[in-house]
DNA sequence: CTATTATTAGAGTATATACTCTAGTGAGTC
DNA sequence: GACTCACTAGAGTATATACTCTAATAATAG
C-alpha cells in the first residue's frame, strides 16, 4: 500500500480513537514508523489530511443516499438508509466531534461540508416523500416535511455525542457500532405519528429491534432481547 | 469586581467568541491585563476555570427548568422553558462546541455533566407529562414520552452546531440569539402530531413566530415577518 | 506599628506542535 | 554508467502553551 494511503488510514484510525485534537502529525508518523518529513512530503499540512478523509466520507454517504427514482420505496430501503448512515457516522466518527473547529480551520472544508449537509437534507426529504408515495407514512405538507427532515438530521448527527457524553461509565462503557445504531430507534420515534395503519405494526417492530439496551435516563434498562444482531 | 470573577467572566466571553480551543490562559490574562501568574493564583489550571463556568451554567438551567408542581402547565410556561433553555445555551455556547474534549479532560465535569443531562431529560419528560395533564397534548405511553424527550434534547443541543456549520456565509452570517431561538420552531415541530384540537391552532401560531428567516436547505427564505422580537 | 495574609507582576521553563531542510536511497531510463 | 525522480529519514526550528517561581505590594488584624 502506498505511503500516502497508509497515512490517510492511520490518521482516520487515530482520529477516531483519540479525537483529532489529541493526534498530532508526529503521532501519525510515529504510528506508521515513518518520519515527519515523509508525512509532509505527502501532505502539506494536517488540514489537508483531514480534508482528504472528509472527501472519502462524503463519497461514502453520497453513495449510500442515492435514492433510486425508478421504483417505489420499501421498508427495507428505509432500513438500509438508516443503517448505512450510522455506518458512515461510525467509520468517520472523529469528524462530527470537532466539526466546528475543523470547519473554522479550513474554508474548503467549510463550504464542502455545507453542501454535503444540504445534499443529506435533500435526501432525507426525498425519503419522506417516497415513503408517503409508498403509503408507508401519510403525506405531509412541504413545510412540515422540511422541518421533520431537519430534525431527523439533528438527531442523527447528535446521537453519538449524546452517547459519549451522557453515559459516563468510563472504563466499561465502550461505545460500539451497535450502540450507535440504537439511534435508529430515536429516528423512527419521530415517524410514529405519521405511519399509515397498514405499516404501523411493521415499522414499530423494526423500531423495537433497535431499542437501546443501555440504561436510559431513568436508570431503567430495557429488557428487550436484541435478537439477530 | 474580584479578580477571580473577572477571570471567569472574561474566559466565558473569550470562549464563546473564539472557542475554548483557541483561547489560552495567556490570552485570558492578556485580555484582562493581568499576569499569567495572577491567573494561576486564582485557578489551578484551565480545566478549573471551565469547571466553574459549567457550574454557573448548570445552576442557570436548573433554575429555569424547575417545574412547579402545584398548578397545571400553560402554553406560556412552555414558551418560557423553551426560551430559557435557548438563552442558557446562548450564554454558554462555547460549552457544547467542545463538549467531548472537555469531558475527556476532566472527570468531575464528565460526571456532573452526565447528571445534568439526566436532570434536563427528566425535566423535559415532566413537561410532556404536564402538557398532557393540561390537555395541550394527548397523553403518551411512557416509552414514547422518554424517546420523544430525548429527541427534543438532541435537537436542542445540536441546533447551534447546525447553524454554525451548515450556514457557511462567513462574513455576514453572524450567529445571533434570534437565530438560535429559531430552534424552538424545530422543537415544536416534533409536538405537532400530539396536539389536542383545542390547542392545535395556538401552538401552531406560537411555532410560526419562530419560523427560521434564514435560507433553509432548499435555498428558500421564509417570508414570515418575525414581528415582536 | 507589626505581623500575617491575600494578591499581583513578570520573568522563566519544560514540553509540545506543526512544519522545514538537507541529504540522501533505490528503482527505473537512456 | 550517468541521470532522473519519486520517496524517505531524521535532525532541526519557530512558536505556542500550560504552568511555575520569586519577589514585591496591598490589605488586614492584633
Amino acid at each position: 500500500m502506498k505511503t500516502r494511503d497508509k497515512i490517510l488510514l492511520s490518521s482516520l484510525e487515530l482520529f477516531n480513537e483519540r479525537g483529532e485534537r489529541n493526534v498530532t502529525t508526529n503521532h501519525i508518523a510515529a504510528h506508521l514508523a515513518i518520519s515527519p518529513g515523509n508525512l509532509y512530503y505527502h501532505f502539506r499540512n494536517k488540514s489537508d489530511i483531514i480534508y482528504e478523509i472528509f472527501l472519502e466520507y462524503e463519497k461514502l454517504v453520497d453513495f449510500y443516499l442515492d435514492i433510486p427514482e425508478n421504483r417505489p420505496m420499501t421498508l427495507d430501503d428505509l432500513t438500509f438508509y438508516l443503517e448505512s448512515v450510522f455506518d458512515g457516522l461510525w467509520s468517520y466518527r472523529f469528524f462530527h466531534r470537532d466539526l466546528e473547529y475543523l470547519l473554522d480551520s479550513d474554508q474548503r472544508l467549510r463550504e464542502d461540508y455545507r453542501q454535503f449537509t444540504e445534499r443529506c437534507l435533500a435526501a432525507i426529504r426525498r425519503i419522506f416523500e417516497k415513503l408517503a408515495e409508498a403509503d408507508i407514512i401519510h403525506p405531509q405538507p412541504e413545510d412540515l416535511r422540511s422541518a421533520m427532515s431537519l430534525n431527523v438530521w439533528l438527531v442523527i448527527t447528535n446521537w453519538m455525542a449524546y452517547l459519549k457524553t451522557a453515559h459516563g461509565c468510563e472504563g466499561e462503557g465502550e461505545l460500539t457500532l451497535t450502540h450507535l445504531k440504537q439511534g435508529i430507534y430515536q429516528v423512527l420515534t419521530m415517524e410514529i405519528p405519521y405511519l399509515t395503519p397498514d405499516y404501523r405494526e411493521r415499522v414499530m417492530a423494526l423500531r423495537e429491534k433497535y431499542r437501546p439496551d443501555i440504561p436510559d435516563a431513568n436508570g431503567r434498562v430495557a429488557l428487550a432481547a436484541n435478537d439477530g444482531r
